[in-house]
DNA sequence: TCATTGAGCAAAAGGGAAAC
DNA sequence: GTTTCCCTTTTGCTCAATGA
């Protein structure tokens, strides 16, 4: 429900959905924010920067975009919504900003922006100025009569956050003779730079001291929001005016709407109503009746899930990375079975996971139930399957554990990454991993081992004879670690890889020849190997995805989006194509895709899916420029060489470059803060 | 054989409600 | 009012299947 507002659209009301549509608005690009934790005494200074934060800590030093919550992080801090943590100078968090900007009329934003920013600068006072002396700089308080007049007497193009990067603006930064931050706030020239000449800013005079602070910086930014307007609006006829819309409303890809979801197909069957639930709305019925009444309503959460009491007494196992922890489900949440707890004490799943020493942002993602298969995607499993009764789905999908869970608590554990296979007849197969290993290394597991394995063929076959699950993760290769010492102990780790770690130090490959094929459970044998000495204490646990061709981890990073839309002009058509044909077109509208199918600001995903394509998931290879590129081939342009295409529609050829930001477009699509003086031909 | 399409995953990020 | 917790959505990626 946004879309970018259009010029005498006034009338209408705007409103940022989010902190991420109101950084990407740039309405606040350049302004200092500070993390702020006050419990755990936390504070870290930064600028606003993109859809990112300029870090200033130490090791980034003002030079690096993060992430709210790697500026978090930063922090030294980890919590579970970094933006409610991230203020502005005046004492308010980005999230408050953005609550505060809800409903507020679009003729009506700048100055609502203006005041919000504004308002009670004194607040932060101290933070302010721990702010400048942390960057080496003097802060010098001006009133905001002085503020206004010189804000007042620059032209309005000085005042876009475009200006902020030219290199004519003396801050506070340069008044302290300490120019090393500043020039690394200059280094992509979007930044506040600091150079010698110091330019005069229509008569405002920068030399030394009598420099605009870099709050004042701000604050002249502030004034300029008309000029860089580019509002998402919530339009009047879907939702109410001073209302947030649903969440699950925004962005809503077309398909949903035109037909049920697999979720909202689980609608109410009357008939499916067992003679039990008659009761379900009586005040006598038990809260976990309730919601397994419900649950033929409507879908679960892992909250309701629990609530119901059918998993208490389940053996888990956190796992991520190397974190692992041992426990039990009780109640709503987990008996918790690290050192200190000893399955004494029931934590929440936050605490659960801090118990293992690791962090996420959804801890039932790596809280896996004994069948592998993780709180998480059984709820979504649960949700997804015809509706019937709670309890019956439940021990269809997790049988009862024969034994008290108490009393096996050393037992075995299946995987982690692991989920239930969607088809129930492949459940049934007992499946083999061949493992293609080296002829010596045999002899040496062999000889490390027992007896039996001096016969052991040149392939092992791990054989794996529990009910076998697919492999939820996309990785085609698994991890297994063999110490022959120590009963041949096998981590199968759905990773990249099967590489068999010997006492040798061999390390062998190997791959499962069908991806689809369901992945081992943990309790495993090497076939060659007597049975006396293959049963093996497994323990998966997940690995970061390897590159092959890389060997190196990956990790994503969202570069590729923030590249594309930060470079591409607003207004530069964007077309989804198919076997040649242009299924749809829109326009690159400031952080979306304004889509001609609704005349609404998109992601790329979204505007995927208003083409008819949203299961496609690849956004980025069928969303072409005019220049015929995809975003795809333009961001690996761009970020393999940001001179061999045009900035602005990705072509390359007849270009010009500008000499101070090395970025290179077509001479009419000339990067809008490069002067003309600025940009010479580039040689093809 | 190669290009395209389909499917699925992990990680990152943010929203909203509950708990403190 | 602040912080925690749970959940959903988006994005970038890989691999399998399919078809020319």
């Amino acid at each position: 429900m946004q879309r970018v507002c259009e010029e005498g659209e006034d009338e209408k009301l705007c409103s940022f959905s989010n902190v991420r549509t109101l950084l990407a608005s740039r309405l606040l690009e350049g302004v200092p924010v500070t993390y702020i934790f006050k419990k755990h005494k936390a504070e870290l200074h930064g600028f606003i920067k993109g859809d990112g934060y300029r870090c200033g800590c130490s090791v980034c030093d003002y030079k690096q975009v993060v992430s709210a919550d790697e500026f978090e992080k930063h922090a030294g801090v980890t919590s579970s919504h970094a933006n409610n943590h991230i203020y502005l100078a005046n004492g308010k968090s980005l999230h408050e900003v953005v609550k505060d900007l809800i409903g507020v009329p679009l003729e009506s934003v700048h100055e609502e922006l203006k005041a919000i920013v504004e308002m009670d600068p004194n607040i932060y006072d101290a933070s302010k100025d721990e702010s400048a002396q942390a960057s080496g700089c003097e802060v010098k308080h001006i009133s905001h009569e002085e503020q206004q007049t010189r804000v007042d007497a620059m032209p309005s193009q000085m005042l876009s956050s475009k200006f902020l990067s030219e290199p004519r603006l003396c801050n506070d930064m340069e008044a302290s003779n300490d120019c090393q931050t500043n020039s690394s706030l200059h280094d992509d020239c979007e930044s506040v730079s600091c150079e010698a000449d110091s330019t005069p800013i229509n008569g405002v005079k920068q030399n030394g001291t009598d420099g605009i602070t870099r709050q004042e910086v701000s604050t002249m930014f502030i004034h300029q929001l008309p000029l860089n307007l580019s509002i998402v609006q919530k339009t009047t006829q879907e939702e109410p005016a001073l209302s947030t819309p649903p969440r699950n409303e925004k962005n809503r890809p077309y398909q949903e709407s035109d037909q049920p979801s697999p979720r909202n197909k689980n609608v109410l069957d009357p008939c499916s109503l067992s003679q039990n639930m008659v009761t379900e709305f009586s005040p006598e019925v038990p809260k976990h009746q309730k919601i397994e009444t419900e649950f033929l309503k409507k879908n679960l959460d892992v909250r309701s899930l629990l609530r119901t009491g059918l998993l208490s007494g389940r053996k888990v196992k956190y796992m991520k990375d190397q974190a692992e922890l041992d426990g039990l489900i009780h109640d709503e949440g987990y008996l918790c079975g690290c050192l200190s707890c000893n399955y004494k004490k029931v934590v929440s799943a936050l605490k659960f996971e801090i118990h293992a020493g690791a962090v996420s942002k959804n801890q039932n993602n790596y809280i896996y139930l004994e069948n592998g298969i993780s709180i998480c995607a059984l709820v979504k499993k649960l949700n997804n399957a015809p509706k019937d009764s709670l309890r019956e789905l439940i021990e269809k999908e997790i049988p009862c554990p024969d034994k008290d869970p108490l009393s096996n608590q050393n037992g075995s554990f299946q995987t982690a990454s692991i989920a239930q296979s969607k088809n129930s007849e492949e459940n049934q197969l007992t499946q083999t991993i061949e493992i293609q290993i080296d002829p010596h290394l045999v002899e040496e597991l062999s000889d490390s081992t027992s007896e039996g394995c001096k016969s052991a063929p040149s392939s092992i076959n791990v054989m794996f004879d529990s009910p076998l699950p697919h492999i939820e993760g996309n990785s085609s290769y698994t991890d297994v670690n063999i110490s022959p010492l120590e009963s041949a102990k096998v981590n199968i780790s759905p990773g990249s890889n099967i590489a068999l770690h010997g006492q040798k130090s061999s390390v062998l490959e190997t791959r499962y020849e069908n991806r689809k094929r369901p992945m081992p459970s943990p309790i495993c044998s090497i076939s060659g190997l007597t049975p006396s000495s293959n049963m093996l204490e497994s323990d998966i646990r997940p690995v970061h995805r390897m590159v092959e061709s890389q060997g190196s981890t990956k990790k994503r990073t969202g570069d590729l989006h923030k590249i594309i839309f930060n470079i591409l002009q607003d207004g530069a058509m964007l077309f989804y194509c198919t076997s040649s044909k242009t299924i749809l077109e829109g326009q690159k509208m400031g952080n979306g895709i304004l889509c001609s199918h609704c005349d609404e600001v998109v992601s790329p995903s979204t505007f995927e899916a208003h083409a008819g394509f949203d299961k496609r998931r690849q956004p980025y290879r069928n969303i072409y420029t005019s220049s015929g590129s995809s975003l795809h081939d333009l961001t690996r342009y761009l970020s393999k060489n940001q001179t061999s295409a045009c900035m602005i529609c990705g072509g390359r050829e007849e270009l010009v470059s500008c000499i101070r930001c090395a970025k290179a477009f077509h001479p009419g699509h000339r990067w809008n803060h490069c002067t003309k003086s600025e940009v010479s031909h580039v040689p093809t």
